[in-house]
DNA sequence: AATAATTGCTTAAACGTTTAAACAACATAA
DNA sequence: TTATGTTGTTTAAACGTTTAAGCAATTATT
């Protein structure tokens, strides 16, 4: 038994499948139809249990109330707590989610791309591909609305959803200062990510305006590609002999819980030995001795305010612009807090 | 510049708009278009770019190339790890993704049902809602495809993808004994939902073969509204002295997490004090400073079968039913092992 | 030479909606 | 009386595809 549509209410209501539409769309008075029709329309909807067909809606109206996005990979915290905000924002306005992972590959990006603007979705939230370039211009290139996340790439008529990557890490590396910390060190990634090197430029500024010199011994950016060994290599540096390095600052929680295993495992006590601070937290953090201090994201947020910019942006009542948000300071005990 | 359609490219050439779509449905052959003319349409659709507006398509064809996939809450590890595969297998088979969080509320979970279909997806996955029973009922009415993942209800005209959970508990909870342990408890959710019942299965066996007499003192079971509460209670109740309880089977790693940042607090030493195993891993696990016993689940796999199934019950070629899947168990040092 | 088969296309309906425009019936105003 | 409005409804085109059916031109068969 298919499912009933317009002309199934209309025919046998014996009226025209017009007068059924308009009332389901609430366009009773406007096209005048009578309050006795209107109420058998009702009627016949609630008793077949009638829902429109999305489709047909979606091709007669070119708006599918679809929004796609973009991730590098689901299973990060990142991108699920974004997500988890996104579906929960999009639920709100009566929009639905498609997703698909690049899984940081520009080609399954540009194919995912493809397949959204295809699905004819109305908008797209894109967490961005890392090592990735063209991708900005094809998607400027496709006249859809978009909103980009977490990365500032160049160029100013773009809307972006991003903290303020260096105020945060000048927070983090302030507090390694403060707590007693005199011979800080840098751990990040071999990037040239806007986020990472804003995160860089704050660990810099802390420093310089401790009037501490900034150490290049101290200052370790790992290879993705051999990311396990890098952190463990980086670690064994810094703590070697003669560095006397006392502080880390990690720039990503992923590059903090490595290094955190990596230290339990050689049995260097955190915070007495070497304090640390992480940029972003892991789910991974209570299950470590000590609370780890770290900055935080305001995940959900930038999940809720990129569905906001991309809706204003479908309605087309905006102003693009790159929206910074808030984050804050979690203070722990992995420096040596009383 | 709106996007090029058939019109657009039959009209350009002169021809009509079915050669043209023959010619996109590789169907020249059967419907004898000659070469030239294929030729002259595969020219041109690369010229203008033309890609076939999806909704269209589907509106002719029935059939969308998406599927649905509701789940509790993406923010879990089980749920991300699902997810993933579940995306990575459609993005091979040319399908995607629409995806819905319940929040385990059951009328979010119909909500989003009905929203999905009326998307018109070809299928659905269904990753339960606790609590939730009428659920199965509103979703075979719906007559779509869908399996259900993780979770076992009663009724076998079903397709479900799911473990052998009393095996998995019971490998779990002979681990413990053989490695000494004589007082073996079991902390679980206090719930009637089969998965979990599996595991009380599986751990009693596991004590009955090895000739322990079942304690109803070392049986702890959890009310989820006062998680946190429940398992510290629970922690001290067991340890108290005159139960003299030597080790712990935890049925869930949210469970587990939370029982092994209380022990870390009151500094109970695993394990030496207690020896712990835990039903499912999680990425909290390696900043713990002995790595954890643990069954494993195969997500991946669960995700990838529950995609062939429902493809399979799409293309209606299947019988339904209940795929069981192998998992592993994971050998840490969590329960004093050498 | 007449008929049949093959080739290469086109026509047009259909999928389930929305919506501008038309229309019939009646009421009101001049 | 004629024109003018108002009310309640229907008609039909359109959205961008797919696809069964039709048809003219050419080639093959008898």
């Amino acid at each position: 038994m298919n499912k009933v549509n317009l002309k199934d209410i209309a025919k046998h209501l014996g009226i025209s499948i017009a007068t059924v539409s308009y009332v389901l769309n609430g366009q009773e008075k406007e096209r005048r139809v009578s309050s006795a029709t209107a109420e058998k329309v009702r009627e016949a909807i609630h008793q077949f249990e009638y829902t429109a067909n999305q489709i047909a809606k979606s091709l007669k109206t070119k708006k599918t109330n679809t929004i796609g996005i973009i991730v590098a990979d689901i299973n990060y915290r990142f991108t699920t707590h974004v997500v988890r905000a996104i579906e929960k924002e999009c639920q709100l306005y009566g929009y639905t989610v498609i997703f698909g992972s690049s899984y940081e590959n520009p080609e399954t990006f540009l194919t995912i791309l493809n397949v959204l603007i295809n699905k004819q979705v109305d908008g797209l939230i894109v967490i961005p591909v890392d090592n990735d370039r063209g991708y900005i211009e094809q998607l400027k290139s496709r006249e859809i609305p978009f909103v980009i996340v977490d990365r500032v790439p160049e160029g100013s008529d773009l809307s972006i959803v991003s903290i303020d990557n260096k105020d945060l890490a000048y927070q983090c590396t302030q507090h390694l200062v403060k707590t007693g910390h005199q011979r800080v060190a840098f751990m990040s990634y071999q990037t040239g990510l806007s986020h990472l090197l804003d995160r860089k430029a704050g660990y810099v500024t802390a420093l310089q305006d401790a009037d501490i010199e900034i150490d290049q011994n101290l200052i370790i950016e790992i290879d993705e590609k051999n990311f396990v060994r890098g952190v463990q290599s980086g670690i064994d540096a810094l703590l070697e002999r003669g560095k006397s390095c006392d502080g880390i600052f990690f720039t990503t929680d992923t590059i903090a819980v490595e290094a955190i295993k990596y230290l339990n495992q050689k049995g260097i006590r955190v915070p007495d030995q070497v304090g640390i601070v992480s940029f972003d937290e892991s789910d991974a953090f209570p299950l470590f001795h000590v609370p780890v201090t770290h900055g935080r994201q305001p995940l959900r947020q930038i999940g809720e305010v990129a569905v906001k910019m991309l809706l204003e942006l479908i309605d087309e009542n905006t102003p693009k612009g790159n929206t910074i948000l808030k984050s804050t300071f979690i203070v722990g005990k992995s420096c040596g807090e009383k």
